[in-house]
DNA sequence: AATACTAGTAACAAAATGGTAACAAAAGCG
DNA sequence: CGCTTTTGTTACCATTTTGTTACTAGTATT
């Protein structure tokens, strides 16, 4: 929600700055997959099947953009790209475990 | 995260589960908007600026048809629309509130 | 008679997301 | 040597989602 203040430019809803680094469709998931591990690129594709390649590697920029994701990149053949959380998306975790803690109980218990 | 089962198609993965419903661009901060009383469509409106009319309108629509909020129209001139969250959108608020505290921390207090 | 008010809607435009194919460049294999 | 496999990324184009502008209706106010 937007204050007065907020429409002066001074400060910002919260909620609306905070979806302006993690409101894509996919980058949650992406964060939650990253949250207990560092990850390649190929893992994080298997594990979020219907998020197309080119998707994610645009979405991986964008975060590793926003300071909440590290880009590792091994010069090996074939390539070899890791992904890890850095402080600022581990901090991120509290909100990633409501998500799951919600979705877990409002609807994986209820298929 | 998708698991094995989750490609059958017998679960989802809870985050993902979740984003279906509240992943859009606007809808997380219509229901922060919601969150602690009813809300006219022009009271939203105005709290979120950058959202345009149209989209208010389709958001809502959707958010109705997912059981997360209620609509109440008044048949009167000029009309009157009331909109408020249901049960179980109010069971959102515990992400909702890690959203804006993590706003607050990382994104309010660094301007 | 002209204007304001509210909650939208219609037509059109831009931005975000998706599908497919292709790339490099070393390694394994016959 | 030719042939195939592998991985992360990109180019080109199609589709979906979100955004802009103008407009409606019935009553009340100017």
């Amino acid at each position: 929600m937007v204050t007065k203040a907020a429409k002066k430019g001074e400060i910002k809803c919260p909620v609306t700055g905070m979806l302006q680094l993690i409101g894509g469709k996919w980058k949650p998931i992406i964060l939650y997959c990253l949250r207990s591990e560092k990850r390649r690129f190929g893992e994080i594709a298997v594990r979020i099947p219907d998020l197309s390649r080119k998707v994610l590697t645009e979405q991986l920029k964008e975060l590793e953009a926003d300071g909440l994701i590290t880009r590792q990149q091994f010069n090996e053949i074939p390539p070899r790209v890791e992904y890890a959380l850095t402080a600022l998306g581990q901090s991120l975790s509290p909100v990633l475990n409501e998500m799951e803690k919600w979705g877990m109980e409002n609807i994986i218990s209820k298929q």
